[in-house]
RNA sequence: GGGGGCGUGGUGAAGUCUGGAGUUCACGCCGGCCUGUCAAGCCGGAGGUCGCGGGUUCAAAUCCCGUCGCUCCCGCCA
């Protein structure tokens, strides 16, 4: 139906004879002679209907209109003198029609296909298909795609197997909440959709796969936000006689690949590290943004024997006082309040901010209460320029962290928006505290702790072999050692406080696989969605998906989650409860 | 569960703070003119229950209360 892509046509093309097909992007009508931007999945290309060359009918021409689907024959021409468009990669020719053929007519759009325009996304998600047609949206697909293809194959080229591992599968109420789909013919029993195919995988090494990878989809029944959904896609892998090293030096390779076929760009190797706590200490989280430097300094010792109040009291209650040179940052004084502010709805108690003066000196509120000494220290300390702003927080060492890395975020600016900054974030601990003080994993349970007599002894500063995946401060992915050993896998539930029947009840079938010449191994998993959006420059991950889910879970486009027959509830021997029925009722009341 | 932003012809926006006739701009749509434009141009036209409900007022897009939807964030996301 057509010889070529519409968007592939160059001026090595002309006089070429083409079939071409697609849709009507603008239309340019003179009365006489008719342009067409045609579009198709390849790009767009203008046509040429002249009445003269008879392609068609004079009112055929005339009704055309945006988003026709059409197909086209003609001559592909130089454009004449000064009539390129150096706006399109096909800019130097066009087609001249000799025939036209409407395939298909629209009716009017509900919004227009042009990527300037921004279009309310409840509206684009209702009408995805027209929303997928625009440039920008067919292009994070095709960069989706790409991806993907580059990394199957890095994992072929290194030999490992694809294997697909069960998405209806047993709950295990650990962790996020789990998406269940009702069992018909085992009635009152569900299976769970996977979070991750992480004991599958684990079993694929106990089944001497040795080397499994797999595109997988995920699902986490958590709220959402710009780069959570519901179902997610991860690039999931696992090796046996593996160590952590494989895994990273893996990572690079997949990285650099994806990073340079579908940028263009060489991402130096090795990637950067930081361990867990060089993290959390210079930039106050687990993910840093590396692409601009603003480390976070510790201030505590400079303001040891401080007269200021402020200070002095929080160091005597154990916590900590901690600044960031935030550089010049071009702000009033209303501005640098602000910043304080905003410290405080991040929950500090308050942020100083102290600009440096052309002789060193500086301007803050609290600059009468420090004495000349701690003035110095903090200058030096912070290797501050004339111009620079300085901003301190004091208060319990976490909060200070937290605030001055969210700040840190908040006034940096990346130096450029093609650099990518790739980063693993190493030795992260096994277990962190939940709100109720009990430990929970930090990353998930069958990670192998880097010394089982210290996890024992000291399971709040163990130090497990795990690790993320960090790019331009987002978390790509995480991926660790696994237990092979039964008795550490024992261990660490036992710390959890997760019982021996507990866990028999819940892992048995798993904690009975690794006693069977179970191979040390080691993986990770990759969020594909969350890569692309990055590298697609992508505010949120729905823009690289192709049929997202909206913040409250729902597609507009298909109704989706809706309410089903009596008779489908029946057989599943499934029943909505009185409460939730009595707010349907509600609804429908308000609705009428 | 909590906090912030947004909701105005088909689309995008201004108008809302400080109440006074559905006012304005761009695109699209309909009709007309136009044979080299490329976000074509020119002329004319149609199109809106200002998300929904209630309240205050002589008068509400505008103020107040409630509610729904979208979005960003916190909690949550082993």
């Amino acid at each position: 139906m057509k010889t070529h892509g519409a968007g592939t046509l160059r001026a090595a093309d002309v006089g070429t004879e083409v079939t071409l097909a697609g849709w009507v992007g603008r239309r340019r009508d003179h009365g006489g002679v008719v342009f067409v931007d045609l579009r198709d999945a390849s790009g767009i290309v203008q046509v040429v209907l002249n009445p003269d060359d008879a392609p068609a009918s004079e009112q055929e021409l005339s009704s055309l209109r945006m988003e026709y689907c059409i197909s086209i024959s003609g001559l592909v021409h130089l454009r004449p003198d000064d009539m390129a468009n150096p706006e399109l990669p096909t800019g130097e020719v066009e087609v001249v029609a000799n025939t036209m053929t409407v395939l298909s007519p629209s009716e009017t759009l509900p919004f227009q296909i042009d990527d300037r325009i921004e279009v309310d996304e409840a509206r684009r998600l209702q009408y995805r298909y027209l929303d997928l047609r625009r440039p920008s949206m067919t292009e994070n697909l095709r960069a989706r795609s790409k991806v993907i293809r580059a990394m199957r194959n890095v994992m072929d080229d290194l030999g490992f197997m694809e294997v697909e591992t069960p998405t209806l599968i047993a709950s295990t109420p650990e962790g996020a909440r789990d998406m269940l789909v009702p069992s018909r013919l085992r009635k009152g029993n569900f299976y769970a959709l996977p979070q991750s195919p992480q004991l599958f995988k684990q079993l694929l090494m106990i089944g001497g796969v040795e080397r499994y990878y797999q595109v997988a989809r995920c699902y986490r029944d958590e709220d959402l936000r710009a780069d959570r959904q519901l179902e997610f896609t991860q690039l999931d892998f696992e090796g046996s006689f593996w160590g952590q090293e494989d895994v990273l030096a893996t990572l690079e390779a997949i990285s650099t690949r994806v990073t340079k076929d579908l940028r263009g760009i060489d991402v130096d190797q090795p990637f950067p590290r930081l361990t867990w706590h060089q993290a959390m200490e210079r930039y106050g989280t687990d993910k840093p943004d590396i692409r601009f430097d603003m480390q976070i300094t510790d201030l505590s010792d400079v303001f040891a024997e401080t007269g200021f109040k402020a200070f002095s009291g929080v160091l005597a209650s154990g916590g900590s006082i901690r600044g960031i040179n935030a550089g010049a940052l071009g702000l009033s004084r209303s501005g640098l309040d602000g910043l304080s502010a905003r410290a405080q709805e991040l929950g500090a108690k308050g942020l100083v901010w102290m600009v440096t003066e052309d002789d060193g000196g500086f301007r803050s509120p609290v600059a009468k209460f420090l004495s000349e000494t701690e003035l110095e220290e903090i200058s030096t300390a912070s290797a501050a320029e004339p111009g620079d702003v300085v901003l301190i927080v004091a208060d319990e060492t976490q909060t200070v962290l937290e605030v001055l890395g969210q700040i840190r975020l908040e006034v940096g600016q990346p130096d450029g928006h093609d650099e990518l900054a790739y980063l693993f974030v190493v030795d992260f601990p096994v277990f962190e505290r939940n709100e109720d003080g009990d430990f929970v994993a930090l990353h998930h349970p069958f990670t192998a702790p880097v010394d089982v007599r210290e996890m024992s002894e000291d399971p709040g500063h163990a130090i497990s072999k795990a690790y993320d995946l960090v790019l331009n401060g987002s978390e790509l992915g995480s991926g660790s050692v696994r237990i092979h050993d039964p008795a550490v896998q024992a261990k660490v539930f036992e710390t959890l406080g997760i019982s021996d029947e507990d866990a028999e009840r819940r892992f048995g079938w798993f904690l009975e696989a690794l006693r069977y010449g179970t191979p040390p191994h080691a993986g990770f998993a990759i969020g594909i969605d969350r890569l692309v959006a990055i590298l697609q420059n992508a505010p949120n991950i729905r823009e690289v998906i192709p049929f997202p889910k909206t913040q409250t879970g729902a597609d507009p486009l298909t109704g989706s989650p809706s309410r089903v027959d009596d008779d489908q509830l029946r057989e599943l021997g499934v029943e909505v409860r009185p409460a939730v029925m009595a707010e349907w009722a509600v609804d429908e009341a308000a609705g009428d």
